[in-house]
DNA sequence: AAGGCTTAAGTTACCCGTAACGTAAAATGG
DNA sequence: CCATTTTACGTTACGGGTAACTTAAGCCTT
């Protein structure tokens, strides 16, 4: 506990009651000073507020949301990891924006997996949240059947959802992928590698792969997946999943990737291999990093506005909560950053 | 709200008296069943149990908490900005840490003002959390009084506090720099200049740089110091903070900088203007962000377990609250690592 | 078969703040 | 100057769960 003494206070919190007892007023009129709600002379202002301050009394929204007069000031957000910093980003963007409403964010990491959402769907809900903010748009059944029982607005983000539970803000992850494939196939280019991280389930990520995978067939070419089992999508598996992509498929002539960090580390694997970019080999991100902005060559990739996405949800969260009339699905939209890491005509 | 109708549904949470009720039995019952406390049949758990499923009840952990039979399982975390790649993974290491205890992190993103943290100190607050993690250790009066009267144990991270609110883990940022500016000394550098961003307040940024100056100092060498007002302290700013420092002192044979987000702006920028590193000019960052595990060239920086910080704080945090003991400070230490973006011995 | 013990319940009170309602005194109006 | 309205409070009840206590029935035991 904080304090210095030697043993620990017992938790002396203060109570309106306690306030009202000093101020020689009833509950109520203390209740109706501190909320500025009037009714009460100038005198017992005063004299109330005096001993506000003087005993230190801060109001428990707990019991205030408890008896059902309002509700509550937390919005759960679900993020896969906040080792990538496109989720993180995500986050500031929710959390700032929930903030300048009096909100806060409660967290849950899931790791990617929809079993610990659904474990911290059940805890979060058990606390009674405003609203719920989601990443992604595939959830466990039971997760499903808890937010419809709950009643409260959920937002699911970056996959856009077009028949979402409630309501929806991302981007088509599939079209993204589509053009990807079709400005690489434009160049040119026909056989294809991809370098990403396996998962058990269809996230963003796997639509993408898919659409870029149409694109490129559709247009005469092939792609050759190199998915790496068991690892966060991050510099390192770019690296090595680069190494082994390039052993099992010498003709690669280009490669896209799962995201603009596992890029990096292709990249960096090709200058270490004396690999030339984009003369030997084209090599294309997703999500256009902030370090992007300091590179000697502008990486090939797609950007997305990570911090407007965060915001845009809690915006449409705020909505909600406010009976405002809110769009169910928007569409932050994507776009294309040709770059200088992939050729710049057809061959 | 979610449903698929056109009006929105009520709030229909279901409450144990409903439970109750359904199963022909007091509240009390279902609510040892609930809870498996024991006192009850095996007929009347499953009776209890069939209609929590029936009814999707879930259980409100707010009127418990409430009821002051319980401490809530919420834990306010404080943390300056999550565009910071190295916040991120501290929050990351909390939140996973606290999730396997079954609490919870209520976010709060402070862009570095203590007036900002203040104001939600006192809307966490308002909500019980069990306790606070907060970063840094500088903090406002009123925010200490807060602290104090609430009564709840504190972790400050980041910054190592010898004599914290509470308790403290983290290193100390004042040797960290000291360290740094000792190696590059011990190099032969001597006209040195540092490239930052600018503080209203001090911070363990500026004790670094202030530990860097000590040691650089002490062995006859001069810091320069170029400070990047109203930025972040990411790669752009890294990169014309730079082109800043090195028109103001064209003979700078080294430059320190804030973070390694930072450094890597300033690579770019010797890239871009032909500089040899560390032909040329040396260059060292702090942090040691992921992305160093791709570079070809190893950045001479300073490496912290950002994610064993976080859950260090967890942890103590935890052992806190099971009335474990624990200790007040914790250093996790850093380690300096060489690099190959400065020369290699003394010149 | 009476008394004691265990088991399986039910009842009451409480946590803290606020809505709804009640009331006495002061202010206003004709 | 009395009737009406307004002001400035106070009182009661409630929300959802649980601790503490009470009660009723079942089970031994001698």
């Amino acid at each position: 506990m904080v304090n210095n003494m030697d043993k620990p206070i017992k938790n002396n919190k203060v109570s309106l009651s306690q306030v009202a007892r000093a101020a020689g007023v009833s509950k109520m009129t203390a209740s109706r000073v501190i909320r500025g709600e009037g009714g009460y002379s100038e005198k017992t202002r005063v004299k109330v507020m005096q001993h506000v301050d003087q005993l230190g009394y801060l109001p428990n929204r707990l019991a205030t949301v408890f008896a059902g007069d309002q509700s509550s000031t937390f919005i759960g957000v679900s993020i896969p990891d906040l080792g990538n910093e496109v989720f993180a980003q995500v986050l500031e963007g929710i959390d700032r924006k929930l903030g300048t409403f009096g909100y806060q964010s409660v967290l849950g990491l899931t790791q990617h997996t929809q079993q610990e959402e659904e474990n911290w769907i059940r805890t979060v809900l058990s606390s009674q949240p405003a609203g719920l903010i989601l990443t992604g748009r595939y959830h466990s059944p039971r997760s499903m059947d808890m937010l419809r029982n709950s009643g409260i607005p959920v937002v699911e983000i970056w996959d856009l959802n077009s028949s979402p539970l409630d309501m929806s803000v991302g981007i088509n992850h599939f079209d993204s992928g589509f053009d990807m494939g079709r400005y690489l196939t434009s160049l040119g280019y026909q056989n294809i590698g991809y370098v990403g991280t396996s998962h058990d389930t269809a996230n963003a990520a796997t639509e993408r792969l898919n659409g870029f995978c149409k694109a490129v067939e559709g247009a005469g070419g092939a792609v050759v997946k190199q998915l790496c089992l068991h690892d966060t999508a991050t510099y390192y598996p770019g690296f090595y999943g680069t190494e082994q992509l390039l052993a099992a498929a010498r003709d690669t002539e280009c490669i896209f990737f799962q995201n603009d960090a596992m890029a990096f580390g292709g990249l960096q694997y090709c200058a270490s291999k004396g690999l030339s970019v984009p003369e030997d080999i084209g090599i294309a991100g997703w999500g256009d990093l902030p370090i992007a902005s300091v590179m000697n060559r502008r990486l090939t990739s797609c950007h997305v506005s990570h911090l407007k996405l965060g915001q845009k949800a809690a915006e449409m969260m705020m909505g909600r909560l406010t009976d405002e009339p809110v769009p169910t699905c928007t569409d932050i939209g994507f776009r294309l950053i040709p770059g200088s890491t992939v050729r710049n005509s057809g061959a």
